[in-house]
RNA sequence: GUGGGUGUAGCUCAGUUGGUUAGAGCGCCUGGUUGUGGCCCAGGAGGUCGGGGAUUCAAGUUCCCUCACUCACCCCA
């Protein structure tokens, strides 16, 4: 096995053939669908100060309480890697120092965050994401929802359910935490010891317990939104109407909750079968940050590339029925035959056909092996006697067939196989 | 941070109660006579058994430490 020397730093991995090939599908994709939606790409720095994360996520959450990898540069400044997108896109929009209209940003790439690594879980994993800054209305949320909606079909996912709550109004927050512990109250000695910790630190994380007889506890519970104000009710209704006029499906579930302190009203997650036991593969929501004296709103959401590969996997989508081989293989025998191919697979090449050769100086049945493993449709052969008549032997891999044909006539049949 | 599982060839794994030069399948390379792949046949390369230490005449096999991978918890995408 390799020595530790030659590992990337745990749970951190080079991405590479084959898996890049689905990776660079959900990219392109996403990019097209972005721009029918109107989204532009933004790119923020992988690092930003510390604070810019504290501010956005809540200082008390898990992710920057704990998660965060932090350090200190040789100024004296505290810097952290990203552990999620919005906050460095809030940050930019915030320096804008205007009011942001109908701004709508996408990005991906990287994030970081210092957690164990198990299934669906790397220390530095991949999001795409998008915010839809500066209309806050239900409207604008059922959109985003539908976008990404879209996106997934785009990649080719089929068996993912959306899942939708609301996290209230700010100021619905404590009603809704003292109404759900006097609820529980009476029922506490009945509850995981994990949970009776959960009572006093973050009483909602009690809703969505692993534990069964928790669950069957809080299934019996009153609906957060019970204990909100009625425009926060009203809020997800609108939405929720309106994805139905868009025929989106969703659940609603009064029990989904969202962990970073920034969301307001609407928040959702969407899970796969595929995942296991972290299973969702996305999750979003209507976000709010006080700047100073400018308040952000927007609506957003963020896909775990990571999660939406095993959740491709698992659909059948694999890496390897993606991967692009060659559309012709040249095949010499001797070396002036080997030059002369050489500068026919410049040519080519020029021509946009993708084609390939061996270096190696090997025989006339290794290039054929290798022509064969290559996939190449084509494989084009010469020797003396080509050399000496002008011409190409042309051969169908998947026929067996084989033609001897001029320059013209080998153009004429390779072009169509040209890759864009 | 806590707990379980696993580390033997490029890959997937066998290796009996510790005992001679560590195996298989797949992959790779070379051949099976003149210039033709896939199938078949033959041969070959490739491993300090994750690393370190201990016990023993003898350790892939036992014990301790360490590193990594993996799954789960906390929490999240």
């Amino acid at each position: 096995m390799a020595s530790s020397s030659f590992q990337p730093i745990q749970g951190m991995s080079d991405l590479t053939t084959p898996e890049i090939y689905l990776w660079q599908m959900v990219e392109s994709r996403s990019r097209d669908v972005f721009q029918r939606y109107g989204f532009s790409e933004i790119r923020t720095p992988i690092m930003e100060h510390t604070k810019v994360f504290v501010r956005s996520l809540g200082e008390t959450t898990d992710v920057v309480s704990k998660e965060m990898y932090s350090l200190e540069d040789r100024g004296g400044r505290h810097l952290s890697l990203r552990p999620e997108g919005t906050a460095g896109v809030i940050r930019h929009v915030g320096g804008q120092g205007q009011e942001a209209a109908e701004l709508r940003l996408y990005y991906m790439g990287p994030m970081f965050r210092a957690e164990r690594p198990q299934a669906g879980r790397k220390r530095q994993f991949h999001q795409v994401g998008v915010e839809s800054l500066g209309a806050p209305n239900p409207a604008s949320d059922a959109e985003c929802i539908a976008l990404q909606h879209h996106l997934f079909n785009e990649w080719g996912l089929k068996n993912f359910s959306i899942r939708l709550n609301t996290r209230g109004l700010p100021e619905d927050r404590q009603a809704v935490a003292d109404g759900l512990r006097a609820w529980l109250r009476p029922r506490l000695p009945e509850l995981c010891e994990d949970c009776r910790r959960r009572f006093d630190l973050n009483v909602l994380r009690v809703l969505d317990c692993k534990q069964e007889a928790c669950q069957v506890i809080v299934d019996q519970a009153p609906p957060v939104t019970e204990f909100m104000s009625e425009p926060a009710r009203v809020y997800l209704d609108e939405v929720t109407r309106l994805l139905g006029k868009l025929s989106i499906a969703v659940t609603r579930d009064p029990k989904l909750v969202r962990g970073l302190d920034y969301y307001a009203h609407t928040v959702w997650e969407i899970t796969h079968p595929a995942l296991g036991a972290q299973d969702a593969m996305a999750g979003g929501g209507r976000y709010r940050v006080t700047l100073g004296n400018r308040v952000i709103e927007g609506v957003g959401f963020a896909a775990g590339l990571e999660r939406v590969m095993t959740a491709l996997e698992g659909e059948g989508i694999t890496a390897q029925s993606l991967a692009p081989g060659p559309n012709v293989w040249l095949v010499s025998m001797g070396d002036r035959a080997f030059e002369e191919n050489l500068e026919l697979l410049q040519m080519l090449r020029r021509h946009g056909i993708a084609c390939g050769m061996d270096m190696n100086g090997r025989s006339m049945k290794a290039q054929m092996r290798v022509a064969g493993k290559s996939g190449a449709p084509r494989v084009i052969i010469r020797g003396e006697s080509e050399l000496e008549n002008g011409t190409f032997q042309l051969k169908d891999m998947q026929e067996g067939t084989q033609e001897d044909v001029t320059m013209p006539e080998l153009m004429a049949r390779l072009t169509p196989l040209r890759v864009q």
